[in-house]
DNA sequence: GCCGTTTTCGGCCCGACTGTTTTCAGTCG
């Protein structure tokens, strides 16, 4: 999957560009990024399979970007962005990084105080240089040296487990204040993204002034970065940003929209506003004579705009303002089980009883324990003896819940290096559902890869492929694979592809859910749990099923238990 | 550079906040 390189590169002209003050192409290759990286198939194959026709098929991107993307596909550079960084040296570039500094004002830097980099800026911030340059002044070395200690310390997205760990809490506090009447959480963080780069509240209130004044005062902060009657900026002590925005609540709807995004999602609805000789801004949306129509709620900007309601884990521009049917995605209470549990018989940290219980607790009809296989060691996994007593216990905690919820007996099983898998079939047949992944040689080509997961996937014991992509957010890119291929053969031989919800994997994610979708394969979600409190975590898989428009009958585990063994039963 | 039942040329979302200004440019989301 080529879609992020290419994405980056994109970016990286637009960077350049900026500099050199050209408008408007800047926008052209941001959205041209943006739309690629959202896009659920591989560019590299759209390419292949329908040539520059195929690119500039592709929303945001003409011949100008179609042809720079080709020749990147093809030759492995853009000849273009070669040229451009001659002109700019490319640590110049890395000024941008720095909050608060822009292309004009970087521009400026580089041009009239020839300054080249970031520790260039440094120096000159720490010597008092900048202060004499036009539209600079003391307030903005201060602020230039706090950014360079930002971008020192390296602002990784954060997970949106974490994330909303973080911003869960400052909700609750924020709520102490009867003079707030509606408080919500926007941003990526409603749209549910895999990850976060800031959070954002949104208030209803008509003292707004209170609102802010105890907003910054709260002790999770550590810097006021701004302070406005409606607007306000801050870093938190997890070094995290965090912007609060106070309107009325006759502009909620309106607010809540523009504050969700995405960017590409706003930028959209505001473009059919004026088609429709209407304008929408976060105050709601007006006529052409500036009086308001609605904006209350959301969904009355939607059905004024003659567009179906969108929920926000669609909202990024991908097709969903094009929707003539509103699409009945799966709900956050429609998962019956949860079929990949982790116990202390391999690396669990709770006991098989345990497990059960909490599934019982948390109202599912079904649930398989499935622990690792002998040869993750490091898992410790259990070899053939192992299993056996294991699977004798679950039987006898079969029997004690039999009333409360449908136990099976499953496993984690490894895939090894030839696609073979971890035990003999005969063991295999003795269980009730397979799950099979990859937990070793993750660097394998992508031909290698890919042939050993549908070595598994036709294995005929095979019910679930587990996480299958590898990836682990932030730490571990995906392995290399033909996802699509994968796609096919697990549709066609009845194995559903894993949507694992532990927050740092959420694998499948978003994009190759949407394929998989697109293209008629089943999908699971499930939870990996290695403790009782991991189960939890489901709603992160629901939330990425969403996002990449599953539906229920998309979702193999929100069917009621029998129509569910029908499927593993490969009828 | 992209895009089009208002356009193949001339637009390109909209508003808040800050710092350096003395009415606004730049940046951000």
């Amino acid at each position: 999957m080529k879609n992020q390189e290419v994405a980056d590169l994109l970016n990286e002209i637009a960077d350049v560009l900026e500099i050199k003050n050209i408008e408007w192409k800047p926008i052209a290759y941001r959205r041209a990024a943006r739309s690629i990286e959202s896009l659920p198939e591989d560019i590299g194959l759209i390419y292949n399979k329908r040539g520059l026709n195929g690119l500039t098929g592709i929303s945001g991107v003409g011949f100008g970007i179609g042809k720079k993307i080709a020749e990147y596909l093809e030759t492995g550079k853009i000849s273009e962005l070669e040229k451009l960084k001659k002109t700019i040296p490319e640590s110049v570039i890395n000024m941008l990084d720095i909050p608060g500094l822009g292309p004009k004002k970087v521009s400026k830097l580089y041009n009239k105080l020839k300054i080249k980099s970031l520790s260039d800026l440094e120096q000159a911030a720490r010597k008092g240089k900048i202060r004499d340059l036009e539209g600079f002044g003391e307030k903005s070395e201060e602020d230039i040296l706090m950014g360079l200690e930002l971008v020192k310390k390296g602002r990784e997205r954060i997970l949106l487990s974490t994330a909303l760990n973080i911003a869960n809490p400052i909700v609750e506090e924020l709520k102490k204040l009867k003079e707030i009447t509606k408080i919500d959480i926007a941003g990526s963080i409603r749209r549910r993204k895999e990850t976060i780069k800031d959070i954002d509240i949104l208030i209803a209130s008509k003292s707004p002034e209170k609102v802010m004044n105890y907003f910054t005062k709260l002790p999770e902060i550590k810097t006021i970065l701004a302070k406005g009657s409606t607007k306000s900026s801050v870093i938190l002590k997890d070094s995290i940003n965090c912007d609060l925005r106070v309107v009325n609540e006759k502009s909620y709807g309106g607010a809540l929209a523009y504050f969700t995004g995405s960017k590409d999602h706003n930028i959209r609805m505001r473009q059919l506003a004026l088609k429709k000789n209407m304008k929408l801004s976060e105050y709601g949306l007006f006529n052409r004579k500036n009086h308001y129509i609605c904006g209350k709620t959301e969904q009355e900007i939607y059905s004024k705009l003659s567009l179906v309601y969108i929920e926000p884990e669609m909202r990024e521009n991908t097709g969903e303002l094009e929707l003539k049917k509103p699409i009945n995605l799966i709900k956050y209470n429609s998962i019956r089980g949860d079929l990949h549990l982790h116990t202390t018989w391999s690396d669990g940290i709770n006991t098989t009883e345990e497990m059960i219980k909490t599934a019982i607790n948390k109202g599912y009809e079904y649930i398989a324990i499935t622990d690792h296989s002998k040869s993750s060691y490091v898992a410790n996994g259990l070899d053939e003896k192992g299993l056996k007593r294991h699977l004798a216990e679950i039987d006898i905690l079969k029997k004690k819940y039999k009333n409360k919820i449908n136990i099976l007996k499953g496993s984690e099983v490894d895939i090894l290096k030839d696609g073979s898998l971890d035990y003999s079939n005969k063991i295999l047949s003795e269980l009730d559902i397979i799950i099979a992944s990859i937990h070793s040689r993750f660097k394998g080509t992508k031909e290698e890869t890919t042939s050993r997961i549908i070595s598994a996937i036709n294995n005929e014991h095979v019910n679930v492929i587990g996480h299958p992509t590898g990836r682990l957010i932030n730490q571990r890119n995906p392995y290399d694979l033909d996802l699509n291929l994968i796609i096919k053969e697990a549709k066609k031989n009845k194995v559903a592809l894993e949507i694992n919800s532990y927050p740092s994997r959420l694998d499948l994610k978003d994009t190759n859910i949407r394929l998989a979708v697109d293209n008629g394969a089943k999908l699971i979600i499930n939870t990996d749990s290695h403790s009782t409190n991991n189960l939890d975590f489901i709603e992160f898989g629901i939330a990425q099923a969403r996002r990449g428009w599953s539906e229920n009958n998309n979702i193999i585990n929100t069917l009621p238990f029998e129509k569910f063994m029908k499927f593993i039963r490969k009828e």
